[in-house]
DNA sequence: GTTTATTATCACTATTAGTGATATATGGAT
DNA sequence: ATCCATATATCACTAATAGTGATAATAAAC
């Protein structure tokens, strides 16, 4: 049995809600629903009664409880000792694009914090072509970038999937300046190429450095951009911008993990790429 | 992670040897190479220093090895209280072919007593046609019979693969009668159909009630047995047995755990079911 | 240098876990 | 009552992982 199910279970008891228990820990809803019940399953009874607000513990369920709060406290603090033990060693040189940076990395980081406290750690931001190329001069140990990378040269671990949209002021007419990052970034490339193949070659196109910067512009109705779904909604909030995916085959990206073929791993990115499975 | 590295992990530092852990927990050795490399990947350091005589436990090995064990002992006690406390209910009347009850039950059974100490079990053997039977009428909770089975009137689960065999004494000459068990046996019927395609329509069969009865006639010369290999080589011994696959598709049986479509599960039934996974 | 006992690797398959869309259920407003 | 908001359950699909059995590699002992 994984004690992966245990933590799920002291999620859900904590929050009291399988929906906000999933949120925690960063994974859908129906993960958490098969996970308990995998736990009830093999214990043979149920350990919460499920209702209107949520999940509340059954009996058997509290007496899981105690011993599940008891067995993963341990377990972690062993877990933490023999990470230690082995030695953390270099900090580990980390690269992101920007929007993945403003809105994958927090939660991702914080619980790499959790299980290496002493790990010291840099990132640095940047298009996928710039952050391909420090990796290779060796001046990164790892990044997040947006797939296809050349296999001869990488290894490489998925990460996310973004789903590429149009942003637009909501009043906005057509036919604007494409407000993107500078050359390099995969997601302006795919911008580009989107327009070239609807045969709007002649799009002017706008540089700026910071997603924060070019929604404001969208917002001000200066042009329209491109960006992952999950970060246009993060800066969404009461503004007036339009999302619509771009369509395929431009909309998908995986985002990838990616180092040198040669690059062996230290632990810190060992754990980094262990918390990837479940996203 | 999965406390089946950390159990892997003290079969190995306890028989001091990857092959021995293998057989101790059943499953193949390539296995247990394979659990202790990812323990080691995810803590980042030799646990074991391989060689001639085996593995011994590094410096960092032996530290696993504290945490390990509390973490397993608590973890099992943790989890017999629980199944204790889930009730462990009615007697679970269990079923097998004579030949799976001699060879795969024991190491089976012994480690779901360790799951559920008190719970009791009543085995009764008996050709695949007879169990099923057993089963339909209630007389059985559930058994181990010969693949396929109705999928309308029973669920089953994959327990073994096994290679039939055609057992003949070292010195006999070929067309003898065929030793078998009572009529209902699926490995007979798997025999007669054979000897149906080769020809030999005209065999004389024997039927015996029991494996030692029928090997030991085979011993002396009356006749040849069709047999799972398994079975076959428990009982090989010094005696002067040899033994020839089945052709296809004859030879390959798969054996399932059974029961009544509309039959619930008590909770030993469950642990049975999750025992199975790794063999 | 061959034998023997051991772990590692590999290609393949079976099984399990995760995803996202959608269905279902339940209490509370209106 | 009906609709709405908020839950959990289910499902078809895909990705990831673990298990298997054969074979290779390795190293000590003879």
């Amino acid at each position: 049995m994984d004690i992966n199910l245990l933590k799920t279970f002291l999620a859900v008891a904590g929050t009291g809600s399988f929906s906000a228990a999933a949120q925690e820990i960063h994974c859908v809803q129906s993960n958490v629903t098969a996970r308990i019940r995998r736990l009830e399953q093999h214990l043979g009874k149920a350990v919460f009664e499920r209702g209107r607000g949520g999940a509340r513990l059954t009996d058997f369920g509290s007496r899981l409880h105690a011993h599940a709060e008891d067995l993963v406290a341990r377990f972690e603090a062993a877990e933490r000792d023999l990470l230690d033990a082995a030695g953390t060693s270099a900090p580990l040189k980390l690269g992101a694009m920007e929007t993945t940076a403003a809105v994958r990395l927090p939660a991702l980081l914080k619980s790499l914090k959790r299980k290496h406290p002493g790990a010291p750690l840099s990132l640095r931001t940047g298009p996928t072509a710039e952050l391909l190329s420090l990796i290779w001069e060796r001046k990164l140990d790892t990044a997040f970038v947006a797939a296809p990378v050349d296999e001869d040269r990488f290894r490489h671990k998925l990460a996310f999937h973004e789903d590429l949209m149009v942003v637009r002021s909501s009043e906005s007419q057509s036919d604007q300046s494409l407000l993107a990052f500078r050359s390099g970034c995969s997601y302006r490339a795919r911008g580009e190429n989107w327009l070239a193949s609807e045969g709007h070659s002649d799009t002017e196109i706008v540089e700026m450095g910071t997603l924060e910067g070019i929604l404001g512009c969208v917002e001000a109705g200066m042009g329209f951009a491109v960006a992952p779904e999950s970060a246009a909604r993060k800066f969404h909030g009461i503004s007036g911008l339009t999302l619509t995916p771009l369509p395929a085959p431009y909309g998908d990206v995986e985002v990838h993990l990616v180092w040198r073929i040669d690059h062996k791993p230290a632990q810190v990115h060992v754990t980094l790429c262990e918390l990837l499975q479940t996203r």
